[in-house]
DNA sequence: TCGATTATTCGACATAATTCGAAATATAAT
DNA sequence: ATTATATTTCGAATTATGTCGAATAATCGA
């Protein structure tokens, strides 16, 4: 039905939205590029690895404030790119593979 | 250099941007499917085919008054994600093929 | 040249987004 | 229990976006 086309463009529309924001933007890449669920985990910097990225650590590099991280990663979750977890004190993120899968094939179709 | 990767962040940010409003949306991906340079063109519902859409076209079906439809697209080609020609009266528009590419591969990469 | 068609610019207003600091909440460690 | 760490919520200020109608500009045809 077409109504349905019209909730997709919707829907696509608001993950646009929240990856126009160039720190939002960066959030995601990073976390396509260790913290897609099913693939093998980034090693980091540090002497440790890390299975994925909590809220605080996407800020760091970012040089964001806490409360306005906290923020942009609310808004990409409500978009639907990107799923939470509390572990113990932290949440941590990750991407959501269908709908990286959905933008993958968006321009394409 | 980083500082190329920066830009780019930017850029695609600005993309994603101009696609995040979802009458914009529409219109993208409308010449996406009858205006990309070198593809076979698609036949309107009218009497008559056309080559590509002008900006009257592309407002009309929408519901849109012209100074917004002008807005918009302004908006798109500022982005990259479109070209627009004049011929004659109207102005013609159509998809960027090389942006359009760089969309493509942007979430496989 | 004049009038019709098409598109752009401008000015205005309402609505939404950005971003911060402060306060509140949740969990863990001592 | 108290403290430290991590995150969220709230309130507020600034800035940006969406959208329209009116005025302006460009082009074509008679």
């Amino acid at each position: 039905m077409s109504n349905n086309r019209e909730k997709n463009i919707e829907k696509f529309a608001e993950m646009f939205k929240a990856l126009s924001n160039p720190n939002r933007l960066k959030i995601f890449l990073r976390l396509i590029s260790c913290c897609v669920p099913g693939v093998i985990t980034h090693i980091k910097d540090s002497v440790e690895s890390e299975e994925c990225a909590c809220v605080g650590d996407l800020g760091k590099d970012l040089g964001i404030v806490p409360s306005t991280i906290s923020h942009y990663i609310k808004e990409l979750r409500q978009a639907g790119l990107i799923n939470m977890e509390r572990q113990g004190q932290k949440v941590e993120c990750s991407i959501a593979p269908e709908t990286l899968i959905a933008l993958k094939s968006f321009f394409s179709s």
